[in-house]
DNA sequence: CACGAGATGTTGATTTTTCACCGCTCTATG
DNA sequence: CATAGAGCGGTGAAAAATCAACATCTCGTG
């Protein structure tokens, strides 16, 4: 399981569609490509990202849908680590900051009950 | 200026330092890097990066210093945009939960309440 | 001034990535 | 049964990226 070389471009551009689909098949892959190219192509990097322990593919019904190897919760605690460490020099609170700012994330009243709460939980229990 | 071509993987790492350093030497990058080539390779990787646009260079006392051309700001938002959209569905709510349960951040009472003051204040400026 | 060290840029060869063509299988349908 | 269409994977050639050797230039020092 070790962690190899990090990932070209066409595999880290299926990945990002993979992870935000949460599993896909080759076809809804290639319509989400702003550039797509053959449909060969894009299997071509499906089985390479399966090889190297990327990707994981399971029969389901008519065709393949292929979903990440590393599980949901990690991957995402993974990527804002890394958001986190090199746009924002591991600041909680700078980053946090930028999050509810983002115009097109525009929170309303419930969900910033429940961020707030959510704060105040995690303080308590993290001493 | 155009966005073009996603960056190829050291392309990517090399910016990723600048991103983390604000401006860095070439030096200073290569250091950085797990798994550093040549000096002479980093500067490859650098003088494309120029060309492409993404990084500026300025003379600062004895050597160059390198630089992102996008402000910090937009950068931020940028790949904060990105890691929301792919990893959590664009759900603010989850991504702040991700980030103040990232255990090397552990917050600290006074940060806790920096980040309630800042949601308050979103919220009611009306968003 | 001559020299060596540090910083930079260039070039061309090697390695990796990207991609389309091709052939195979399976299923549905006439 | 014959055919057509969809899904799949292998292969090798073209394109891009990666990298180290090399050539310059600058500066400080003996």
């Amino acid at each position: 399981m070790a962690e190899m070389p990090p990932l070209s471009r066409r595999e880290r551009q299926v990945m990002d569609i993979v992870h935000e689909l949460g599993g896909a098949t080759a076809l809804q892959i290639r319509e989400r490509m702003s550039d797509p190219p053959t449909d060969s192509a894009v299997r071509s990097v499906l089985r390479i990202l399966v090889r190297k322990g990327h990707l994981s593919k399971k029969y389901d019904g008519p065709r393949y849908v292929y979903s990440p190897r590393v599980p949901a919760r990690a991957a995402r605690r993974s990527a804002m680590r890394h958001v986190l460490k090199t746009f924002f020099g591991g600041s909680v609170e700078g980053a946090v900051a930028t999050l509810i700012a983002l115009e097109d994330g525009a929170l309303d009243a419930d969900e910033r009950e429940r961020i707030m709460a959510m704060i105040e939980k995690a303080s308590e229990e993290g001493r």
